[in-house]
DNA sequence: TTACTATATAGTAATGATTCTCATTACTGA
DNA sequence: TCAGTAATGAGAATCATTACTATATAGTAA
């Protein structure tokens, strides 16, 4: 693994912020202060980041995958309304994940992924979703 | 809404099948017995029994949608080796989950998406994974 | 049955996200 | 400095999905 100009301002990016961009969002941003980097360079950039634990793939139902520079254990709720992502931090979930998944099946799973969708609060008037039940 | 033949065929078709075929699945199976289908005509179909709650669709990152004629609540278990995908049974963990999430931010949450990777038992030799935690 | 109208369909083009290819560039260790 | 090789830029290719449009057909009323 080489350093690169492109490399070392991709990653600077991505990790300097938290609202959990999508690779074109990198991209444009990365643009501005290198009008040459290639979109596929950023896809690259960000993938090896992902393999090497550096930043978090959210993936995200019919949208594009976003990145989370935040590693420690959390989900998302992503508003179905102004695209916004928020953090749950939700160490509790996770447990309760594991025993559910795990204890009853024979599977090994490696990965969880997990995407409320739904509406934020300054997006939602109508007031409505599951807390009701 | 109308009748038609290839609604009735691809509708018979989902309902019929516990493999959590992808459109493209389903495409290929009415095609045989209706080989003039489109596979447009097929996603038009297979959106329109979503929207009526007829099936689920589920989203895997990095995969084709897969849909699903079981309609109780359950979760998704999606092998990384064969494909494969296997149902959970586990309202325990909605429970858990609309409690996490709703409760400590001002989310108004529609739907959860959770899909759990890993590999089937038949699958996994080398016995990792998070049950190990 | 027939005519009418709106919806559904087939076929195909378009889209959007992502990956791939390949010629070129530029790190890095000797 | 130089060779070897990994990274890049530009654009083509891919894959799932959606959009478009002319045609066919279902439901309905006469």
């Amino acid at each position: 693994m080489r350093n690169s100009k492109q490399s070392e301002t991709i990653k600077a990016n991505v990790m300097g912020r938290y609202d959990h961009p999508t690779a074109a969002m990198v991209y444009e941003s990365v643009r501005r202060e290198m009008p040459n980097v290639s979109l596929g360079t950023v896809y690259r950039n960000l993938d090896r980041l992902v393999a090497n634990d550096e930043i978090l793939r959210i993936s995200v139902p019919n949208q594009a995958d976003r990145f989370d520079a935040t590693i420690s254990e959390h989900y998302h709720l992503v508003c179905e309304k102004c695209g916004g992502v928020s953090d749950v931090e939700s160490a509790r979930v996770t447990r309760a994940l594991k025993r559910a998944f795990c204890e009853s099946s024979g599977f090994a799973i490696s990965e969880i992924q997990l995407v409320a969708m739904g509406r934020c609060e300054s997006c939602n008037s109508n007031k409505g979703g599951i807390c009701q039940n």
